[in-house]
DNA sequence: TTATTATATTAGCAATGACTAATATGTGTG
DNA sequence: CACACATATTAGTCATTGCTAATATAATAA
Protein backbone atom coordinates (compact mmCIF):
# COMPACT_ATOMS: atom_id res chain seq x y z
CA UNK A 1 0.00 0.00 0.00
CA UNK A 2 1.63 3.20 -1.04
CA UNK A 3 2.25 5.77 1.81
CA UNK A 4 -0.94 8.41 2.30
CA UNK A 5 0.49 11.79 2.94
CA UNK A 6 -1.17 12.85 6.17
CA UNK A 7 -2.00 16.78 4.79
CA UNK A 8 -3.53 15.36 1.90
CA UNK A 9 -5.60 12.92 4.11
CA UNK A 10 -6.86 15.58 6.36
CA UNK A 11 -7.76 17.53 3.45
CA UNK A 12 -9.31 14.67 1.84
CA UNK A 13 -11.49 14.15 4.86
CA UNK A 14 -12.48 17.61 5.72
CA UNK A 15 -14.68 16.97 2.93
CA UNK A 16 -17.32 14.96 5.33
CA UNK A 17 -16.78 17.17 8.16
CA UNK A 18 -19.84 19.54 7.04
CA UNK A 19 -23.80 19.08 7.08
CA UNK A 20 -24.41 20.89 3.83
CA UNK A 21 -21.39 19.00 1.74
CA UNK A 22 -22.31 15.40 2.70
CA UNK A 23 -25.85 16.58 1.40
CA UNK A 24 -24.72 17.49 -1.80
CA UNK A 25 -22.49 14.43 -1.61
CA UNK A 26 -25.45 12.29 -1.23
CA UNK A 27 -27.50 14.84 -3.71
CA UNK A 28 -25.19 14.31 -6.79
CA UNK A 29 -24.03 10.55 -5.05
CA UNK A 30 -26.47 8.54 -8.75
CA UNK A 31 -26.84 11.42 -11.02
CA UNK A 32 -25.01 14.70 -11.58
CA UNK A 33 -26.42 18.12 -11.33
CA UNK A 34 -25.92 21.70 -12.28
CA UNK A 35 -25.41 23.69 -9.27
CA UNK A 36 -28.93 25.42 -9.37
CA UNK A 37 -30.34 21.87 -8.87
CA UNK A 38 -28.01 21.48 -6.03
CA UNK A 39 -29.06 24.96 -4.52
CA UNK A 40 -32.67 23.30 -4.93
CA UNK A 41 -32.17 20.06 -3.59
CA UNK A 42 -30.84 21.62 -0.29
CA UNK A 43 -32.59 24.89 -0.22
CA UNK A 44 -29.82 26.21 0.27
CA UNK A 45 -27.99 29.53 -1.44
CA UNK A 46 -25.95 30.03 -3.96
CA UNK A 47 -23.01 31.68 -2.65
CA UNK A 48 -22.67 29.08 -0.05
CA UNK A 49 -23.10 26.11 -1.88
CA UNK A 50 -20.65 27.02 -4.24
CA UNK A 51 -18.15 27.64 -1.69
CA UNK A 52 -18.82 23.50 -0.89
CA UNK A 53 -18.75 22.85 -4.39
CA UNK A 54 -15.17 24.16 -4.70
CA UNK A 55 -13.93 22.37 -1.16
CA UNK A 56 -15.77 18.98 -2.21
CA UNK A 57 -13.72 19.74 -5.09
CA UNK A 58 -10.75 20.61 -3.36
CA UNK A 59 -11.03 17.65 -1.40
CA UNK A 60 -11.04 15.40 -4.87
CA UNK A 61 -14.49 14.20 -3.75
CA UNK A 62 -16.43 15.76 -6.62
CA UNK A 63 -15.57 16.97 -10.18
CA UNK A 64 -17.50 19.58 -12.34
CA UNK A 65 -17.26 19.26 -15.81
CA UNK A 66 -18.91 22.36 -17.86
CA UNK A 67 -21.41 22.67 -20.14
CA UNK A 68 -22.09 26.04 -22.00
CA UNK A 69 -23.24 28.07 -18.69
CA UNK A 70 -23.69 25.19 -16.56
CA UNK A 71 -21.34 22.83 -14.74
CA UNK A 72 -22.43 19.44 -13.99
CA UNK A 73 -21.05 18.08 -10.82
CA UNK A 74 -20.96 13.96 -9.82
CA UNK A 75 -18.79 11.89 -7.36
CA UNK A 76 -15.48 11.67 -8.53
CA UNK A 77 -16.09 7.73 -9.18
CA UNK A 78 -16.78 4.24 -7.96
CA UNK A 79 -15.08 4.21 -5.05
CA UNK A 80 -16.21 7.42 -3.35
CA UNK A 81 -19.42 6.42 -4.18
CA UNK A 82 -18.78 2.84 -2.21
CA UNK A 83 -17.40 5.04 0.69
CA UNK A 84 -20.23 7.23 0.74
CA UNK A 85 -22.22 3.79 1.16
CA UNK A 86 -20.22 2.77 3.63
CA UNK A 87 -20.94 5.44 5.92
CA UNK A 88 -24.17 4.33 5.88
CA UNK A 89 -23.56 1.03 6.52
CA UNK A 90 -21.33 1.57 9.40
CA UNK A 91 -23.50 3.87 10.99
CA UNK A 92 -26.43 1.38 10.71
CA UNK A 93 -24.25 -0.93 12.85
CA UNK A 94 -23.88 1.87 15.60
CA UNK A 95 -26.34 4.54 15.41
CA UNK A 96 -28.63 3.42 18.65
CA UNK A 97 -25.69 2.90 20.32
CA UNK A 98 -23.95 6.42 19.53
CA UNK A 99 -23.99 8.65 22.62
CA UNK A 100 -24.67 12.33 22.70
CA UNK A 101 -21.26 14.11 21.50
CA UNK A 102 -22.85 17.67 21.29
CA UNK A 103 -19.60 19.88 22.36
CA UNK A 104 -17.78 17.61 19.68
CA UNK A 105 -14.35 18.02 21.18
CA UNK A 106 -15.46 18.42 25.72
CA UNK B 1 -31.50 -0.39 4.63
CA UNK B 2 -32.19 1.56 7.72
CA UNK B 3 -32.54 5.37 7.55
CA UNK B 4 -29.80 6.67 9.08
CA UNK B 5 -30.85 10.12 11.22
CA UNK B 6 -29.15 13.47 9.14
CA UNK B 7 -27.56 14.43 13.30
CA UNK B 8 -26.20 10.90 14.06
CA UNK B 9 -24.44 11.18 10.57
CA UNK B 10 -22.50 14.14 11.47
CA UNK B 11 -21.67 13.66 14.59
CA UNK B 12 -20.23 10.25 13.65
CA UNK B 13 -18.31 11.88 10.61
CA UNK B 14 -17.34 14.91 12.83
CA UNK B 15 -14.44 12.21 14.54
CA UNK B 16 -12.97 12.15 11.69
CA UNK B 17 -12.77 15.77 10.74
CA UNK B 18 -9.30 16.45 13.05
CA UNK B 19 -5.79 15.38 12.52
CA UNK B 20 -5.44 14.40 16.04
CA UNK B 21 -8.26 12.49 15.91
CA UNK B 22 -7.81 10.48 12.92
CA UNK B 23 -4.07 10.06 14.35
CA UNK B 24 -5.70 8.61 17.47
CA UNK B 25 -7.73 6.03 15.05
CA UNK B 26 -4.66 4.81 13.69
CA UNK B 27 -3.03 4.57 16.99
CA UNK B 28 -5.80 2.23 18.47
CA UNK B 29 -6.57 1.00 14.51
CA UNK B 30 -4.97 -2.64 15.53
CA UNK B 31 -4.50 -2.74 19.34
CA UNK B 32 -5.83 -0.94 22.02
CA UNK B 33 -3.81 1.58 23.82
CA UNK B 34 -4.09 3.34 27.09
CA UNK B 35 -4.35 7.39 26.77
CA UNK B 36 -0.97 7.86 28.31
CA UNK B 37 0.00 5.64 25.85
CA UNK B 38 -1.65 7.40 23.03
CA UNK B 39 -0.33 10.81 24.42
CA UNK B 40 2.85 9.18 23.84
CA UNK B 41 2.61 8.07 20.66
CA UNK B 42 1.28 11.45 19.52
CA UNK B 43 3.54 13.56 21.18
CA UNK B 44 0.59 15.41 22.21
CA UNK B 45 -0.46 16.84 25.92
CA UNK B 46 -2.88 14.86 28.19
CA UNK B 47 -5.90 16.99 28.11
CA UNK B 48 -5.68 17.52 25.04
CA UNK B 49 -5.70 13.99 23.70
CA UNK B 50 -8.31 13.26 26.79
CA UNK B 51 -11.02 15.52 24.71
CA UNK B 52 -10.28 14.34 21.81
CA UNK B 53 -11.15 10.70 23.16
CA UNK B 54 -14.41 11.39 24.64
CA UNK B 55 -15.31 12.88 21.59
CA UNK B 56 -14.40 10.21 19.56
CA UNK B 57 -16.41 7.83 21.71
CA UNK B 58 -19.44 10.22 21.28
CA UNK B 59 -18.45 9.77 17.65
CA UNK B 60 -19.19 6.13 18.24
CA UNK B 61 -15.80 5.23 16.81
CA UNK B 62 -13.68 3.85 19.93
CA UNK B 63 -15.01 2.26 23.02
CA UNK B 64 -12.82 2.70 26.38
CA UNK B 65 -12.61 0.37 29.04
CA UNK B 66 -11.49 0.90 32.28
CA UNK B 67 -8.88 -1.15 34.45
CA UNK B 68 -7.87 0.04 37.42
CA UNK B 69 -6.66 3.44 37.13
CA UNK B 70 -6.31 2.57 33.00
CA UNK B 71 -8.54 2.87 30.55
CA UNK B 72 -7.94 1.04 27.39
CA UNK B 73 -9.57 2.62 24.20
CA UNK B 74 -9.69 0.92 21.08
CA UNK B 75 -11.51 1.01 17.61
CA UNK B 76 -15.15 0.40 18.18
CA UNK B 77 -15.35 -2.72 16.21
CA UNK B 78 -14.12 -4.49 12.55
CA UNK B 79 -16.50 -2.17 10.46
CA UNK B 80 -14.67 1.21 11.59
CA UNK B 81 -12.01 -0.58 10.98
CA UNK B 82 -12.67 -1.49 7.37
CA UNK B 83 -13.75 1.84 7.38
CA UNK B 84 -10.71 3.42 8.14
CA UNK B 85 -9.16 0.94 5.80
CA UNK B 86 -11.33 2.11 3.47
CA UNK B 87 -10.22 5.77 3.54
CA UNK B 88 -6.73 4.64 2.44
CA UNK B 89 -7.79 2.99 -0.42
CA UNK B 90 -9.49 5.15 -1.81
CA UNK B 91 -6.63 8.19 -1.20
CA UNK B 92 -4.32 6.19 -2.92
CA UNK B 93 -6.48 6.10 -6.00
CA UNK B 94 -7.12 9.73 -6.19
CA UNK B 95 -4.01 11.09 -3.63
CA UNK B 96 -2.13 12.21 -7.15
CA UNK B 97 -5.68 14.29 -8.47
CA UNK B 98 -6.05 16.53 -5.66
CA UNK B 99 -5.77 19.76 -5.88
CA UNK B 100 -5.29 22.40 -3.07
CA UNK B 101 -7.96 22.97 -0.76
CA UNK B 102 -6.28 25.22 1.51
CA UNK B 103 -8.54 27.12 2.45
CA UNK B 104 -11.20 24.23 3.16
CA UNK B 105 -14.09 26.20 2.17
CA UNK B 106 -12.97 29.22 -0.34
C1' DT C 1 -3.57 8.34 55.14
C1' DT C 2 -0.67 10.90 52.25
C1' DA C 3 1.45 10.85 47.95
C1' DT C 4 1.57 9.53 43.22
C1' DT C 5 -0.05 8.21 38.82
C1' DA C 6 -3.77 8.02 35.26
C1' DT C 7 -7.49 10.15 33.33
C1' DA C 8 -11.33 13.55 32.95
C1' DT C 9 -13.31 18.02 33.18
C1' DT C 10 -13.72 23.05 33.06
C1' DA C 11 -12.99 27.74 31.81
C1' DG C 12 -11.22 31.19 29.10
C1' DC C 13 -8.79 32.55 25.16
C1' DA C 14 -7.01 31.72 20.27
C1' DA C 15 -7.74 29.97 15.84
C1' DT C 16 -10.44 28.24 12.15
C1' DG C 17 -14.38 27.70 9.51
C1' DA C 18 -18.83 29.21 7.66
C1' DC C 19 -22.31 32.49 6.36
C1' DT C 20 -24.18 36.66 3.98
C1' DA C 21 -24.06 40.17 0.75
C1' DA C 22 -21.98 42.19 -2.89
C1' DT C 23 -19.63 41.80 -7.06
C1' DA C 24 -17.20 39.47 -10.87
C1' DT C 25 -16.97 36.30 -14.74
C1' DG C 26 -18.62 33.79 -18.37
C1' DT C 27 -22.24 32.28 -21.66
C1' DG C 28 -26.06 32.33 -24.29
C1' DT C 29 -30.21 35.21 -26.18
C1' DG C 30 -33.27 39.04 -28.03
C1' DC D 1 -24.64 45.12 -28.13
C1' DA D 2 -27.31 44.93 -23.96
C1' DC D 3 -29.45 41.81 -20.99
C1' DA D 4 -30.42 37.74 -18.35
C1' DC D 5 -28.94 33.63 -16.29
C1' DA D 6 -25.48 30.33 -14.11
C1' DT D 7 -21.68 30.09 -11.41
C1' DA D 8 -17.55 31.78 -8.90
C1' DT D 9 -15.10 34.82 -5.92
C1' DT D 10 -14.22 38.16 -2.26
C1' DA D 11 -14.56 40.60 1.97
C1' DG D 12 -16.28 41.16 6.29
C1' DT D 13 -18.43 39.34 10.18
C1' DC D 14 -20.16 35.77 13.14
C1' DA D 15 -19.99 31.13 15.13
C1' DT D 16 -17.78 27.01 16.16
C1' DT D 17 -14.02 24.36 17.47
C1' DG D 18 -9.64 23.54 19.70
C1' DC D 19 -5.98 24.63 22.72
C1' DT D 20 -3.68 25.49 27.26
C1' DA D 21 -3.59 25.61 32.02
C1' DA D 22 -5.62 24.60 36.08
C1' DT D 23 -8.19 21.55 38.79
C1' DA D 24 -11.00 17.44 39.87
C1' DT D 25 -11.60 12.50 40.40
C1' DA D 26 -10.21 7.94 41.02
C1' DA D 27 -7.07 4.18 41.88
C1' DT D 28 -2.96 2.43 43.68
C1' DA D 29 1.32 2.48 46.37
C1' DA D 30 4.30 3.89 50.15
Amino acid sequence: MVKIDSQTKMKFLHGFSHKTRVQILESVKEEEKTVSQIVNDLNGNQSNISQHLACLKGCGLIVGKKDGKYVYYSVRNQLVRDLLTMFDVVLEDIQNDIAYCEKHID
